[in-house]
RNA sequence: GGAGGGAUGGCCGAGCGGUCGAAGGCGACGGCUUGCUAAGCCGUAGCUGGGCCUCAAAAGCUCAGCCGCGGGUUCGAAUCCCGCUCCCUCCGCCA
């Protein structure tokens, strides 16, 4: 959510840098309905003062014994009770209005962040495995392999829902808790299990409500949304808190699995488990200061490219344009994994820091270590990593020729054997 | 799922229809007293949103709201009524 006081002091600046993202936006209907509420509480605290000393003046009367007097206060007071109600009621009105309209607006984007119709690749790491034959897919690997089974899991759920056997769950698990003790023991993250479901309020501070419902599963009986990504639930980890700047930055990782409902996306010839219904990601979040908050994108995006350099795989680091950001993000660096089959790169992470978006939504501050009044936090998140994707990757950029599958020696280790056969 | 109890300022805790700025205590901060420490004494303090002032901000002045949340009754609600959320105790069910 943006701050109001800087739309209304500075309407024109904010609207040209929101452009950059969206053409289309427009603060016109903020403006109006902000000068509309101010009025309105003009209108209300006026008589509510007059109202408030009447009432005093109906304690002093009974007091004195002076009971007609009284009576004739209180009819008048009855009138402007009434009054006041009917413009709290317009008031109110006003304010839901303005807030859904508040909601509705995206971030602004980092001055750093381009206007271009590409991303842009800011680097390569490694080299794109060479094979002197044909690469196989990994939807073919995991079906020789045992490990995958997307026609039994379509008969359990449906369509696009993973179904990991064999030494395919080993290595999934194996996969995701190497990552998440990675990133504790390595980086310093305090790790987390969060609840998968969570209510309506957690996912407006995290920026998916009001706008993407349709991209969240949900249970109507309970008004639950099942978690679309662990970024959501850790942003309302310190809802309505104030830390304090000397714990600051505080950085969590948690496993979650990832439910989508990537409505309006079956048109894409993506198959197996590119793109998922369902999928596992270890997550990174960080709660830092401003001053600091970009040099802490900086430092996540590594994190998280550690786990590949660790892996061995080959993959690219990508800055998002203006007009590709989520919702909630000021500014977004993407990694991208390579598919040998697919012949191209595709995410398996996205660091984004949503300055204080996000923390002006769930009211998340810190109190300055030099004292004074409490200011808001920045947050970032990003995949570390998303695994599926990650899976795939291993499979392709590791096959041979006969379709079996070098393990990276991480992996192997933990999984006590090489070669997946 | 059922029955009961609870939610008040940083913390404890009183208030149960009008003395306004929610008693009192603890803690915090500032000062005074004091060989040192402990103690004592005096004083200060919350959050949100308007308005005024200002080129602007801060400060200042002023108003309104905030006793879990949302409604209602009333001239007037922390206090009465209804709904909800969360916490605690017990019963039932359950991995």
């Amino acid at each position: 959510m943006l701050d109001i006081q800087k739309i209304r002091e500075d309407p024109a600046g904010v609207a040209a840098r929101l452009r950059r993202r969206d053409p289309t936006i427009s603060l016109d209907r903020v403006l109006e309905l902000d000068s509309q509420r101010r009025e309105l509480i003009r209108a209300v605290e006026s008589r509510r003062h007059e109202l408030n000393r009447g009432s005093e003046e109906v304690a002093k009367l009974q007091r004195e014994g002076k009971k007609e007097e009284a009576q004739g206060l209180i009819a008048r007071l009855r009138e402007l009770s009434g009054e006041i109600k009917a413009l709290e009621r317009e008031l109110s009105e006003v304010e839901d209005r303005l807030r859904h309209e508040l909601l509705s607006l995206p971030n602004i984007p980092h001055d750093s962040v381009p206007e271009a119709e590409e991303k842009i690749v800011l680097r390569e790491w490694g080299t794109k495995p060479e094979f002197d034959f044909q690469p196989k897919n990994h939807v073919e690997l995991g079906k020789t392999l045992g490990i995958l089974d997307f026609e039994r899991a379509a008969v359990i759920t449906g369509a696009r829902f993973p179904l990991y056997v064999g030494q395919g769950a080993r290595l999934e698990f194996a996969l995701l808790l190497w990552m998440f003790e990675f990133h504790v023991h390595e980086h310093g993250y305090i790790p987390v299990l969060p609840p998968i479901l969570a209510n309506r309020k957690s996912f407006e501070v995290s920026g998916q409500l009001p706008k993407f419902a349709e991209e969240l599963y949900h249970c109507p009986a309970d008004d639950l949304f099942l978690n679309p990504t662990a970024e959501s639930l850790l942003a309302n980890l310190h809802r309505d808190e104030i830390l304090a700047e000397e714990d600051l930055p505080l950085r969590y990782v948690a496993y979650t699995p990832c439910f989508r409902r990537e409505a309006g996306t079956w048109g894409e010839a993506q198959r197996g488990l590119i793109r998922m219904h369902q999928f596992n990601k270890v997550e990174l979040f960080h709660y830092t200061t401003p001053e600091r908050s970009y040099e802490d994108l900086e430092e996540l995006v590594r994190h998280a490219e550690a786990i590949l350099q660790r892996l061995g795989l080959h993959y690219r680091v990508t800055l998002l344009p203006a007009d590709d950001l989520a919702h909630q993000s000021a500014k977004t660096i993407d990694l991208e994994v390579w598919l040998p089959a697919q012949g191209r790169y595709y995410e398996v992470s996205s660091c984004s820091n949503c300055e204080d978006f996000q923390a002006r939504r769930g009211n998340i501050r810190f109190r300055p270590a030099e004292g004074g009044k409490p200011r808001f936090v920045h947050t970032l998140n990003g995949s570390g990593l998303a695994t599926s994707r990650l899976f795939a990757a291993i499979l392709e950029q590791n096959q041979r020729p006969d379709g079996t599958v070098v393990l990276p020696e991480v992996l192997a280790e933990r999984l006590g054997i090489q070669v997946l056969r």
